[in-house]
DNA sequence: GGGTAGTTAGGACGATTGTACTAATTGCCG
DNA sequence: CGGCAATTAGTACAATCGTCCTAACTACCC
């Protein structure tokens, strides 16, 4: 039949939708696959028949939740988006003992989420899709701000004698050195310093940052 | 057949690859052709055919000098890599009055470099190549162990009361920062904090990390 | 000038891509 | 149960992909 809405608003639309014997609902079931073949075979290699085969449905029932690919793609990333900020915004540790302690809590979290296989070759993509789609960069920074945001509350609460500029910088530091991890250190490679040694670096500079000048 | 007419005279004897109109051998030519496909489009829109017609070549010409796209990637990357490693020499900030002042040339060349398009866009796709070839890894890594090795002999000059251990960490982490700044400010995008403050940060950081405990 | 190796153009093949279209099936509601 | 909308499967089509093959052209050496 006639496609008629083809795109409902790229968040989930709550429980109102059916769901098929894996107990997810089509969308999402798509959704999972290409996140899956994306972090596996890259971009490059993600072709709607191959989502559609990942997950057992025909092509004609992928174009009719995704009538084009790009639209796949945008849901994907704001599916992603969604999922990693939550995980972001949650593992945040709130009951450091002091800053320091919220800072080796904060950035080995990160510095081991980045050398996550699963995080890395997500986030490989994600650049490239974002130097691709306009949507995708817009996404990609939005995440981001909000990662620094969040950081920046928690740098406010355990050192309250900084400036606004100085938690700024911290934060961006932060993420700066989180992303460059990922780039780095997520292949598997004989280096005379790891991402563990990196923790313990990024802990003293960014003390070095928020320090008096 | 029909190709423009070669007026171009073979040079010096010795090597004596022949030269078409633009004064580049027909590899050198599919090899800066294909490097701009792989900034401006990306690998997944990196084929054989567009690679061709845009040096003004036939594929089974290109099929002649890389016979497959697998060697014509590999090829690529490794000019790429003796490209941007000559160059990382060659920048390489020798006459600085001291430490601080080497730190600051070294990291503002490298992340002004960084965010530059030219370069940014292509170690976006340079990851994922890296990700998903062996060779490419392969190559990457050499590439890092070299720029990391030059930072430390420059640091072992300007900062000789450290440890061997202290400055691979602090190349590692200035090649960190570096990577990073690639994947978080190389889109033009409105930010608190822009590259000229991490070169700040950065400095202050290396400073930190290679301060006596 | 003739010959030989190195280049080049062009076509062909099967495979894969994104998307459009139709028809069948399913689920839900009155 | 009937009917209608939502969902699914299957097919088709043009475009592009990587690679192979052959014939023609070019440069250079004797």
């Amino acid at each position: 039949m006639k496609r008629q809405d083809p795109q409902k608003p790229a968040d989930a639309p709550g429980p109102a939708r059916q769901s098929n014997a894996l107990g997810k609902s089509s969308r999402e079931q798509i959704l999972a696959a290409a996140e899956m073949i994306l972090k596996r075979d890259g971009y490059h290699k993600l072709s709607t028949r191959r989502v559609a085969a990942s997950c057992g449905i025909s092509v004609g029932n992928l174009t009719y939740h995704f009538p084009s690919k790009v639209q796949l793609i945008k849901a994907l990333m704001v599916a992603v988006r969604v999922r990693y900020q939550r995980e972001r915004l949650t593992v945040h540790p709130e009951g450091a003992a002091d800053g320091r302690a919220y800072l080796v809590r904060l950035l080995s979290w990160m510095l081991e989420d980045a050398v996550c296989s699963d995080t890395s070759a997500l986030f490989l993509e994600l650049w490239v899709l974002a130097k691709h789609y306009d949507f995708g960069a817009e996404i990609l920074e939005k995440f981001y701000a909000v990662t620094v945001g969040r950081m920046i509350t928690g740098l406010a609460h355990y050192f309250p004698d900084t400036s606004v500029e100085q938690r700024e910088q911290a934060a961006y530091f932060m993420l700066t050195l989180s992303e460059g991890t990922v780039a780095v250190f997520s292949r598997s490679y004989k280096r005379p310093v790891d991402e563990r040694d990196m923790v313990v670096l990024a802990v003293k500079s960014v003390q070095a940052i928020l320090s008096p000048a």
